[in-house]
DNA sequence: GTGGCTGCAAAACCTTTGCACTTTG
DNA sequence: CAAAGTGCAAAGGTTTTGCAGCCAC
């Protein structure tokens, strides 16, 4: 995403640009898979930092206008993700909790039965499949 | 699950048998898809209640047995089913929140793929898909 | 200038924990 | 009787909310 079309992405819904959503949608895009506490304190690392809630309330709205997407890897907080960013599913181990990105290929068969026949459109994105990596079996 | 089998497997790995945890067990039965909270208020329907705690460190436990297992269906707390009564995926509407559950052959394929090239062995009780249904879209 | 946005603090929500008391085996 | 389990209350982590002041447009 280019530094204008985020701007004009907010301006076309009547959102104003802050300096706050310009850090946040930065501390996104450049830690992967982090969580609001995370991205907030990637934020201060900078001069100017932003509250928590307002991280929250920006997350949100990034997340509403699809420039974000979030995905739940364990027992706690969410965690944040550039939508261009996104194009994979997420595979999470039970035991040691060791993270595997792979290819959405894998999933387009059975994304299309689920077309075919319940007409439900899968968020791949937001896809996260909880097993048993090779280690730990 | 037969009354009995539950009384032993508790047993057999050095657990008691209370009337909190048979109370706990049967609020999971009877609600399919219950939180926490919910089973609490359905066990206090009964003249013994039981504590918020105690069914939460019964739901680990039981969870650790084998014996109920639960989803994240939205954004609060979670969802405990009966294992037995598991066997089935879950389908979840961002927009509208329906729930459907769905024939766990429909993601036979995949599971054998992330086997075969990963060695990954999908938890299939714990998979949840969010999407959009024919409804919504 | 005005309405949207932010920071702050408080509250809400969900879950865990420490400890004294009770109960199971 | 001893060890395990429970209830209670408090704390911990995460997220939301109300409101006064600030800032983008």
């Amino acid at each position: 995403m280019t530094e204008t079309s985020w701007h004009e992405q907010l301006r076309a819904h009547g959102y104003r640009i802050t300096p706050q959503r310009q850090l946040v949608l930065e501390a996104v895009k450049a830690l992967e898979h982090a969580t609001p506490e995370e991205i907030c304190t990637k934020v201060r690392e900078t001069a100017r930092g932003v509250n928590i809630s307002t991280v929250y309330r920006t997350l949100e709205l990034l997340e509403e206008l699809g420039m974000v997407t979030h995905n739940h890897l364990g027992h706690g907080a969410p965690t944040y993700h550039l939508a261009e960013d996104a194009d994979h599913v997420h595979l999470v181990c039970h035991d040691c909790g060791e993270l595997n990105e792979i290819r959405p290929e894998l999933v387009d068969d059975f994304v299309s039965k689920l077309d075919e026949e319940f007409g439900f459109a899968v968020n791949v994105h937001h896809l996260t499949v909880f097993g048993r990596c090779r280690k730990c079996r």
